[in-house]
DNA sequence: CAAATTTATTAAACAGTGTTCAATTATCAA
DNA sequence: TTGATAATTGAACACTGTTTAATAAATTTG
């Protein structure tokens, strides 16, 4: 069945001409501001064509948001060759960071998007949920070094995964400009700066 | 001018009928999927004649979240009453979390909606600026005590407001349910006592 | 009191959105 | 070549925020 194959072919390259139009433009103007027609509009296509490739908007951002955790953990996977956790916790935030700066929309797609999926999802989140599992036997292994000690080792390893992501989520909603004569990336990164200050203290 | 007073006060009663509309409706589905014609319908009045109390939508929301605000620090002034600054500011911290907790919709509305002003607007966030100097006030004075050495005061007022808000972010989107069986107030709760212990040993 | 003027309100329209669908074209199998 | 299947289209639907000309109500002025 070469004629078949060929055919599969076109529509996995269709599939790939719209979710590269959708990528551009969902960077360029994010989600909310990104239609249907203004993709469609990209590649010189149809909007209801657009239909017959996906099911909706959500579909080609779900896919888009499978390539941003691919991507952040593609980043962080360089820093196993750090052997001391500590210093890989440490470098991991700063990853982290420089990720939401360099990816404020796929970001936001990522961590900031309502969840109003109904069915729960099976493994929706199955990457995220592995990245947690090594962040916690990261922090373990801190642990093990004699640091945290007496912290429980998931409640601190939300504890921080909270403080990075409130730092990125306060960028990308554009709270930060509360912090006068400061920019954006000074604030972030020396305010993460001071977090690992409280690490080492401890 | 007893009827140009009247007037005005007949224009305020408008004003709050439709505050009160759009506080609901806001509260129930979302900034996003509030729709202008949605708030007309729920006074029995007509979409257009929003625009002659408010200049858009975001004028409405706008007021609602100063609502949010005030409501907060309403909370927070209660603290003023303990002595010590670091006391203040753990407690600080539980407050937030709390109204976080119980207001997970003004939280979203405050923190969470994306900031699509075009105007740097001089003081639409005067009193999150102002809670943001008393917060930085209060880490000084703690400082004084010899607490928090050698760090920037505002960067760290920063990194503490981002520890706190990312963890009622997380919870605000629903981003919790990876540490499983775990409730949110146990993450949350936990979560924060872990950062107060790493601001204790600082 | 009547006329003129200001103030509120409305319905209709505009340009945009995501999505659906009948009709149409292109492609392939028999 | 015919019939079936796959792919594409444009028009339509029901929405959205916002503007505006016409209208109604209230107030001020002559």
């Amino acid at each position: 069945m070469s004629i078949a194959e060929r055919k599969q072919e076109e529509k996995q390259e269709m599939h790939q001409r719209i979710l590269n139009a959708a990528r551009k433009i969902f960077l360029e103007k994010g989600y909310e501001k990104t239609s249907m027609r203004n993709i469609a509009a990209e590649i010189n296509y149809s909007p209801g064509s657009l239909y017959f490739h996906f099911k909706d908007k959500t579909e080609i951002f779900q896919e888009l948001q499978k390539e941003g955790f691919t991507l952040l953990l593609n980043q962080l996977k360089v820093l196993n060759s750090v052997a001391d956790p500590f210093e890989r916790l440490k470098a991991s935030g700063r990853v982290f960071i420089q990720f939401a700066q360099e990816n404020k929309d796929y970001y936001n797609l990522m961590f900031m998007v309502e969840e109003t999926v109904k069915e729960p999802s099976e493994n929706r989140f199955k990457i995220a949920q592995e990245a947690i599992n090594h962040m916690c036997s990261m922090i373990g292994d801190c642990q093990k070094q004699g640091r945290f000690k007496e912290m429980d080792t998931e409640y601190f390893t939300f504890m921080v995964l909270s403080a990075m992501h409130g730092i990125c989520a306060l960028f990308c909603k554009d709270r930060t400009t509360s912090f006068m004569n400061k920019t954006n990336e000074e604030l972030m990164e020396n305010g993460y700066e001071c977090f690992v200050a409280l690490l080492e203290k401890s």
